[in-house]
RNA sequence: GCUCUCGUAGUUCAAUGGAUAGAACUGCGGACUUCUAAGCCGUUAAUCUAGGUUCGAUUCCUAGCGAGAGCACCA
């Protein structure tokens, strides 16, 4: 649809030119998809923006251009012109054809772009703003390499650091001993580290209640500290068995969750890496970087309409500026990239212009080339407020995920399937649920989050789209099976409203491709998925695709099977460039 | 205080210069006894306020009101 569109553009142009205009070049006029099908599947503005042009009303323009394009166009592709108002509306060929393999976008054919996602930190909880991270990096990706760019994709540790230091500190304040016993679950070690991260920091609270300047509070900011420095110079044996043995978990944990969720990376990044780098980059540069206030090193962001940020505090240390500067030069060393996108909370929106410009004074090779993709946050339904993972009032990643494969069960509990494949299929249905939650709106914004809603599995989601795809599914297998025991072919009847809609439909699915591509916005694709899924149900409900008479006859309508079959094709390609997969039953 | 983002049915989200503002949930009302009812059909209901630009504004501009985030050593 997008050649038609292109080819209906070109003869606009003609007209415009066989006009007379002087300055054909400034006027902007589109060819673009008609929202209400019922009114065709193109239209162009043209009209309206010549009528002025003209002195002309855009009806009459609008008449004049249907005559033209009536006698210009490609009628092959084009079945049907029509005037509407100051419109001119197109009803496109929608045979069937091959779903394209990559939709070619001249921003990403041939590009090498490099995407940072998901973060977790080891050593603490993956909670659900790691989940979101990673849904709409994997998607982003998946966008990218659809438009025809070569990619590769990393996450960013942060293995060092005050939070660590705080979770080591805070073992003392937490109950049961260090779960290095080979009995103890991944997942119970891992929690044991997140509730030892409460415990610090619920504790650090309590002591800054008594006062930010009381001499419990100020020690134990000294002993984390101290920590922290054993942490780097490794002086400690139990600390660096403790530090060793924990990140390990952790690590470990998140390749458990990234398989559940689809993403497999070509790198990883840690800080422990970028600190160090970061360091060096700064103390090199001092024209760029100054010092500041209590001696530590600064960006004076001002310089560039932007504002200043401490790279290295006062202790010497790396902060999250001076390593994401280090980071930009660790992955351009790797892979140099044409463009680099890093997926965080929109939170961090205003320090990535800090790290961004200063990175691009230091490597200019770097210079319009890092993107940052803020997303909102998910907040949830009754209590709004931000979650912490700092105060525990968190829910883990991989807790949420795991009670909406329970849901998921609940609703197979009647269906004949066999018990060994329940769970993956939960599992599949479970991180439909969440993943196509976050990625059907746009995400820039903030989710609310509504447990009970999502729970009930209903509704324009996730599985609402992988429900149609095993419909499908459950209906080919029924109608080749037919076939192969002699059932009649039938491609006759007239073709229904609603299978000519949908037909009309699966054309668009390459526009919403391409619009979510350019806007690396994978809402595009998800409302476009429902909208198919919610035509093909319209379509499945009123239609019979098989059909046995009172003799026990069965026919087959042929014609209708390969309408099942392209939705199908659409619907798992869309589906799997939201990262979500499809399943056979459910 | 400064900067940024955002305000659309009762609720959660779409649409971003075009035609009658689309869904889902909720409410109310149906169909079925047949290819998976996690489904289908019908129905009620919305662009924060005031100006401006435009043939045309929910979309762009200005002001106001309201919400959120960021603004020096957390990430």
């Amino acid at each position: 649809m997008l050649s038609t569109a292109e080819h209906i553009k070109q003869i606009c142009a003609t007209f415009v030119q066989s006009l007379g205009i002087d300055d054909s070049e400034n006027l902007f006029f589109e060819v673009d998809i008609t929202k209400d099908m019922t009114k065709g599947d193109l239209y162009t503005n043209l009209p309206f923006v010549l009528s002025k042009k003209l002195t002309k009303s855009p009806i009459a323009i609008a008449i004049d251009l249907h005559t033209y394009l009536e006698n210009n166009l490609d009628r092959v592709q084009v079945e049907k012109v029509e005037v509407a108002g100051g419109y001119v509306n197109f009803w496109v060929n929608s045979a069937l054809k091959e779903i394209p393999q990559i939709i070619t976008h001249p921003d990403f054919t041939g590009k090498k772009l490099i995407f940072d996602y998901t973060d977790p930190n080891p050593m603490k909880e993956f909670h659900i703003g790691h989940l979101m991270s990673n849904t709409i990096g994997e998607s982003v990706v998946r966008l990218a390499e659809l438009g025809g760019a070569e990619v590769k994709r990393y996450s960013y540790q942060g293995d060092v650091g005050r939070h660590i230091a705080t979770t080591i500190w805070g073992l003392q304040f937490t109950e049961g001993n260090w779960p290095d016993d080979e009995k103890i679950s991944l997942t119970d070690k891992v929690k044991y580290l997140g509730a030892a991260y409460v415990a610090g920091n619920t504790r650090l609270t309590t002591l800054k209640e008594k006062g930010e300047n009381s001499a419990e509070y100020l020690a134990a900011l000294q002993e984390i500290n101290d920590v922290n420095k054993q942490i780097y110079d490794r002086s400690d044996a139990e600390i660096n068995k403790v530090y060793d043995e924990g990140r390990e978990w952790s690590l470990e944990k998140f390749e458990e969750l990234y398989k559940i969720l689809g993403t497999k990376f070509d790198f990883y990044f840690f800080e422990s890496k970028s600190g160090p780098l970061g360091i060096e980059m700064v103390k090199a540069h001092p024209e760029i970087f100054v010092v500041g206030e209590e001696g530590a090193i600064i960006f004076e962001g001002e310089k560039y309409g932007l504002h200043t940020r401490v790279f290295i505090n006062k202790f010497g240390l790396p902060t999250y500026e001076g390593k994401e500067m280090a980071l930009i030069k660790m992955k351009w060393d790797v892979w140099p990239f044409d463009r680099s996108y890093v997926i965080t909370g929109n939170e961090q929106d205003t320090a990535f212009h800090v790290t961004t410009k200063a990175a691009a004074l230091i490597m200019p090779e770097t210079e319009g080339k890092v993107f940052h993709i803020g997303h909102g946050m998910m907040k949830f339904a009754g209590a709004v407020k931000k979650i912490s993972s700092r105060t525990g009032n968190i829910t883990a990643g991989d807790v949420l995920v795991e009670q909406m494969t329970q849901a998921s069960f609940e609703k197979m509990k009647e269906r004949p399937i066999d018990e060994d494949k329940k769970h993956d299929i939960g599992e599949a249905v479970g991180v439909a649920a969440i993943k196509f939650t976050i990625l059907k709106q746009n995400i820039r914004k903030d989710i609310i989050f509504d447990p009970e809603k999502a729970l009930a599995l209903e509704g324009d989601s996730g599985p609402y789209v992988q429900y149609t795809a095993v419909r499908i599914k459950s209906l080919l297998r029924k109608a080749e099976e037919a076939l192969k025991s002699g059932a009649t072919p039938t491609t006759e009847t007239a073709i229904v409203p609603e299978a000519m809609m949908l037909q009309r439909t699966l054309m668009r699915f390459e526009h919403a491709c391409f619009q979510a591509i350019g806007e690396m916005a994978p809402q595009h694709v998800a409302q476009y998925l429902i909208e198919l899924t919610s035509r093909f149900n319209s379509f499945y409900t009123n239609t019979k695709i098989m059909h046995t008479d009172e003799a026990g006859k069965i026919t087959v309508n042929t014609q209708l099977v390969e309408i099942c079959k392209a939705t199908l094709v659409v619907i798992e390609r869309g589906l799997q460039t939201l990262g979500i997969r499809t399943i056979e039953q459910m």
